[in-house]
DNA sequence: CTTTCGTATCGATGACCTTCGATACATTGA
DNA sequence: TCAATGTATCGAAGGTCATCGATACGAAAG
C-alpha cells in the first residue's frame, strides 16, 4: 500500500494528496477510534485482540469490528490471527507520516 | 478556549479527551479543509482572506465559509476583520498540540 | 461432528456532513 | 443615502457515517 505524506506546509497540497491524507486524519477524527489506538498502544506488548476492546469502549462487537476495519484500511493498525483471536497493533510508521504532514518546515506564524 | 492535549500513548485516553481531540482531527480529516490549511500556510504573510480561497478550491463562497467556520471552531485557524475582508491564519500552536497527541514517548511498536 | 467462542459481514436506522442558492449582515465608496 | 463588495447564516437536498441485531465465517475444544 502506498501512503501519501505530502506536507501541508510545503507549497500547496494538491487535491489528490489532500484526499489521501484526509482519509488517515478522518480515521483518527473519531473519539472511539482514537481510544482504540490509545488502548492498543497501552496494552501489554502493544497489542490486543478485538474482544478486549468491547468492554472498555462500551460498544457492541460489530461496532468495534467496524472501527477496527476503518483503522486497518487507513493503515493505522494491523491485525494478524492467532488462533481464534486477531491481535491488533498500532502502525507507528503511519502515525509518523501523519505527524510529518502537519509539521511546519521551520516556523509558520510569520 | 481550552484545548486538550492528552497524548494517545500515555496511559489510556479517557472518553472526554478523546472527543475533544477527535474534533480537531476530524476538522483536518476533510480534503477541502486540509487544502485550506495548506493554502493559508503558503500564502504571503501566512494569511489570506476567504475570497482568495474560492477560486483555487473551486467551491462556492458559502461552502468555503462553512469550512472556515469548522476550522475556526476547532481552533486550527483564526480570522480577524480588516475592512471588508477577514484574514485567516493557521494556528500553529494548535497543530503542535495535535502532533504531540500522536507522538509516542519513546517507541511503541515493541 | 457438534459445540463454543472470537471475528466479520449484512441490512436497517438515525444522525451528521457537504454543498449550494437565496438572503442577510458589515464595511467601504460614490 | 445608496450601491458595491466581502462575509455569514439559513434551508434544503443528497450522501456518508456510527450503531446495532441478526447472521455467517473460522478455529479450537469436547
Amino acid at each position: 500500500m502506498e501512503f501519501c505524506c505530502t506536507p501541508v506546509f510545503e507549497g500547496v497540497i494538491d487535491a489528490a494528496d489532500a484526499v489521501e491524507t484526509a482519509k488517515a486524519l478522518a480515521a483518527l477524527g473519531d473519539p472511539v477510534r482514537l481510544r482504540i489506538v490509545s488502548l492498543l498502544a497501552a496494552a501489554p506488548g502493544g497489542s490486543a485482540c478485538g474482544c478486549e476492546l468491547e468492554s472498555p469502549l462500551g460498544l457492541s462487537q460489530p461496532t468495534v469490528s467496524h472501527h477496527l476495519r476503518v483503522l486497518r484500511e487507513a493503515g493505522l493498525v494491523t491485525g494478524h490471527r492467532e488462533g481464534r483471536w486477531v491481535h491488533y497493533r498500532v502502525v507507528s510508521d503511519r502515525l509518523d507520516d501523519i505527524r510529518q504532514v502537519l509539521t511546519p518546515p521551520v516556523a509558520v506564524g510569520v
